[in-house]
DNA sequence: CTGGGGATGGGGCCC
DNA sequence: AGGGCCCCATCCCCA
């Protein structure tokens, strides 16, 4: 089943979303959640490697956090990369609702979509409802967008799959062709998948993204370091 | 149990 | 305004 599309934020019934967990310290059912957020990392490596001193955290001889820019400057990352969040400058247009900014008024008004799921920007005006499901979008556009997620209109020719996104039955249909346009340059391995490719490139950097605060071990992935955390590594602590 | 790969979905930006 | 593309996040599975 499709996630929730364009009201994640809002709506957050399913799974935890550890990315929200990053940001905002949520109760989820059960509660086993919380636990894990309190030891979670609260920056990346590269932002921990501002913070990093040789006393308080030492890092591997030679290494250092600004290692991953080798990795992000490769050929997988050309034009927009995985750049570390930089200061909002005074010239972008602030959303009113939460911190965020965009750099263009066509930017704001999208992102502003995405406060208008919780049904309270909408009550006082025109609401576009979904008729297959509850949910409630303040543009037409955004739920035509949303009805995708529940027509799938794209579909696999081979399996008959079907994906909410054009670019999603491609990523698809490679799993079907065996193309893997992405491969790296520490290894002779390719990835069909641009994202797979960078968790990948993680594989090869000593130090990696995601660090436990507690003990400064680093993980290639979000899921590894929560792994590790559930593990006991901060809650024994 | 841990680390890593495969697959997939959503948000956001650019054209 | 909409489509395409990219990045990030996540789940599942396997070695």
């Amino acid at each position: 089943m499709p996630r929730s599309f364009l009201v994640k934020k809002c709506f957050t019934s399913k799974k935890p979303n550890y990315s929200e967990l990053e940001s905002q310290t949520e109760s989820y059912p059960g509660g086993e959640i919380s636990a894990v957020t309190a030891c979670y990392p609260s920056a990346l490596v590269w932002d921990v490697g501002l913070l990093l001193t040789p006393e308080t955290n030492p890092l591997p001889e030679g290494l250092g956090p600004m290692d991953l820019t080798s990795l992000s400057s490769s050929e997988e990352d050309e034009g927009r990369s995985s750049d570390p969040p930089s200061p909002t400058p005074a010239e972008r247009f602030p959303c009113t609702c939460c911190s965020k900014s965009y750099s263009s008024p066509a930017g704001l008004s999208r992102h502003q979509l995405s406060h208008c799921q919780g049904g309270e920007g909408i009550a006082n005006s025109r609401a576009f409802r979904c008729k297959h499901c509850p949910k409630e979008y303040s543009s037409l556009g955004a739920l035509k967008m949303h009805i995708r997620s529940h027509t799938l209109p794209c579909v696999c020719s081979t399996c008959g799959k079907a994906f909410s996104r054009p670019w999603l039955l491609q990523g698809h249909i490679r799993t079907h062709t065996g193309e893997r346009p992405f491969s790296c340059t520490h290894c002779s391995r390719a990835f069909a998948d641009r994202s797979n490719l960078r968790a990948h490139l993680q594989t090869h950097a000593e130090v990696k993204k995601y660090q436990c605060t507690t003990c400064s071990r680093t993980f290639s992935r979000m899921s590894l370091l929560h792994k590790h955390s559930e593990a006991g590594c901060c809650v024994s602590s």
